[in-house]
Formats: structure tokens, C-alpha cells, sequence
DNA sequence: CCCCACCGTTCGTCAAATAGAACAACATGA
DNA sequence: TCATGTTGTTCTATTTGACGAACGGTGGGG
């Protein structure tokens, strides 16, 4: 499979407006600090205009991201199954159906928790152990979580995974909100 | 840590020579296949100038290697500890001393071979699952092995240890040689 | 030998990316 | 209110990267 065959010339806007306002700073401070005219990062921050490796490089060097975050569209650290979607599995006596969500890693330690929440707090996790991998299927109400900067929005029945070992949110959109949660270290 | 503070231009010209005779294509016709003058990428080649992310996308198309890998210097896939190198361990009674070659992952699946090889022949291996690992030390004689095109040559007690899940070789150096083979799966 | 095809490099030219200044919009404070 | 500091945008001027066409060098055939 090749590569990307599209000219991520939007992904670099968008990942430099990202990058930037996470960082906090002005477009005209961080144009200061790449060394750049600041009209050169307004045009590549709305998508106009193709940058020089090295234009592009300052401006990593200045975020303190590295250079492939610029050009290449974030993997998804987010893995959603809405309620009724995902490879049903039937049993042949038509009483039973299921949906195979994640294929287990064999040798892994799984931690099963039942999480119930109230809306209005946040419950953020710091991160866990590397290569851990948190899996969710909300049993009823709504449900906000994700990775700090890549939340989704589940119902009853939608299941997420994403990775444990970087800081992480929950939060209740809906009271009596409730979900499963299983930790999987490696 | 901030990213590298050097504008990789010679690391750009470097990795695109490498690639384009990896792949065995002469400059005249990746420019074809780029879509470039062939009068930028020698430009290129040489060092001289700073391409635009397109032309530098354009290049990584039609060399089918994903863009970071033009920019970002090669991360070593092999990592070897030479005999008598490495943190060695000594027990209380002093009639023991051993070396830490690898701090194993908790829960890995690991196959313990001896591989014994004349010379002559090249064993090839393609790639195994993924992020599967291989650990090596040589016994006797002289044993050259590692990633397609990231070897290394290893003597009796020397340690090396590469990524299973890309394809790599081995070839026996002098008669009698043999090693112990270590795969462990993740 | 000439001819042809290819290689990679080096020219001059043009378009495009960058820099720099002027700009409107908004905030803060004397 | 007027001054002064932001913000980010949009102008014009200049530098520079990319192109296309030359070049010299090499390897076969006919």
C-alpha cells in the first residue's frame, strides 16, 4: 500500500493551529520564535501555501513537536463500535447473538471495573503502564471520554478503546450513566 | 528534550539517495515518477536547496516510503552490545558474572533456537508478526545478520537484537559458526 | 567510426514562497 | 476619548525553489 497519495497541505494547517493554541501561544509570538514572518504562518495556518522544509522544521522546533506531527494526520487514538455495528457473531440455535469488539492479546491481565458517574465532574487519569489499552462499552446514559485532546460522545451499547498510557478523561453527559471499563496491561 | 535543532537538509539528501537506489530507480526516472524536474532532485541529492513539502510528499509517493522516513533521520533498528560490553552483573561469591542484554517484557512468548550456519548460503526470513523481537548471540565464528539493509557483523559473545516483523537476513562468515536465537512474541 | 539512449549536472527563466509593512478589529488604561 | 498594546489578516517587494533546456560523460549497437 503506498503511502498517503494526498498532499497533506490541510493536515499541516490543521496541525499547526492545533499545536500552537495547545501550546498557548499567539501567531504573531510564534512566528517571533520560529524566526518566520508572521503573514508566512497565517497563510500556511489557513491552508494556503506550501512550505519549505526548513519553514516548516523552525515551526516544529518552536512547538517542540516533532516534524512528522506537522505533515501527518494524527492516527486515530480512538477506536469506536456504535451499538449495533462491528462482525456479528450468531450462534446456530438463533438465541444468541454478539460482536466481536477486540481481539484479546493473549497474554495480557485484564482489569474489569463497573464506573458509574454523575454529569459535572470530570475524572481525568494521568497515564497508566506503557502499552496499556482501556476498553469501555457504556451500559446506559452518555458518556464523554477519550485521550485528552481526542474525546468521542457514547450511548448505551457503543464501545471505545484507546490507548492507556497517556492522559485520559471521563465524564457524564447524562445522569445514571454508567459503563464497563477493562484495563488491559500487557 | 526539544527536536532536533538542525535543519535536515543533508539528512534529506542522504535518505533520498539511499531510497532511490534501494529501490534501484535512477534519479532521471524518479523525477518521472515524481512528477519533478530531475534537475530538482539532483539539486536535492546534493544537498543544495530546501524543497516545499509537496515536492518532498511527491518523492516519498513514488519511493513508497512514508514521508517522516525522508526527514527524520534512521532510527537504528539493530542494537548490538559487544562482548565484554554492557552492565555486568556480579554475584556475592564472585565465581559468577553475567551481562543484561535485554530486560525482558513481562508477558512475551519466547522461542529459544541454535541456528548453526556454514557460509556461502544467505538465510532470509521475512517478516514475522508484528512487533515480534529477535535476540541474538553469537557462540562461534563470524555472523553477519540483522534488518534488509541495516546489518551488522557479529563475533563470539557479541549480542544484537532487531525488529522480527520486518524482513532480515542471516549469513554465516566462517565455518562452524552457530548462535542462539531468541524470538520473543509479544 | 557515428549514432542513439541514457546518465547526472549546471545553466537561465519564471512562478511561488517568504519577508516586511500596512491594515482593521479588539482590548486595556490614562 | 485618545493613546498604546495586542490580535490575525492582506497587501507589495524580494528572495528562492522548481522548471526546462542545455551540457559533458558513458555505454552499446549498427
Amino acid at each position: 500500500m503506498p503511502p498517503d497519495p494526498a498532499p497533506p497541505l490541510a493536515t499541516i494547517a490543521a496541525a499547526l493551529r492545533h499545536e500552537r493554541q495547545r501550546v498557548g501561544l499567539s501567531l504573531t509570538e510564534l512566528a517571533r520564535r520560529a524566526g518566520i514572518a508572521k503573514s508566512t504562518l497565517s497563510q500556511l495556518e489557513s491552508g494556503t501555501g506550501n512550505p519549505s522544509v526548513e519553514t516548516l522544521w523552525a515551526l516544529g522546533v518552536a512547538l517542540d513537536v516533532p516534524f512528522s506531527r506537522l505533515v501527518e494526520p494524527p492516527v486515530a487514538a480512538v477506536r469506536v463500535i456504535r451499538a449495533g455495528d462491528g462482525p456479528r457473531i450468531r450462534s446456530e440455535h438463533a438465541d444468541f447473538s454478539g460482536t466481536l469488539l477486540a481481539a484479546g492479546a493473549a497474554h495480557a491481565r485484564r482489569d474489569v471495573y463497573l464506573i458509574e458517574l454523575e454529569p459535572g465532574r470530570v475524572r481525568s487519569a494521568a497515564a497508566h503502564t506503557p502499552r496499556s489499552v482501556e476498553h469501555l462499552v457504556v451500559g446506559a446514559g452518555r458518556l464523554r471520554c477519550g485521550p485528552e485532546h481526542e474525546q468521542v460522545e457514547l450511548g448505551p451499547g457503543d464501545y471505545a478503546t484507546f490507548p492507556g498510557d497517556a492522559p485520559h478523561h471521563y465524564e457524564a453527559l447524562e445522569p445514571g450513566t454508567f459503563a464497563v471499563l477493562i484495563m488491559e496491561h500487557p
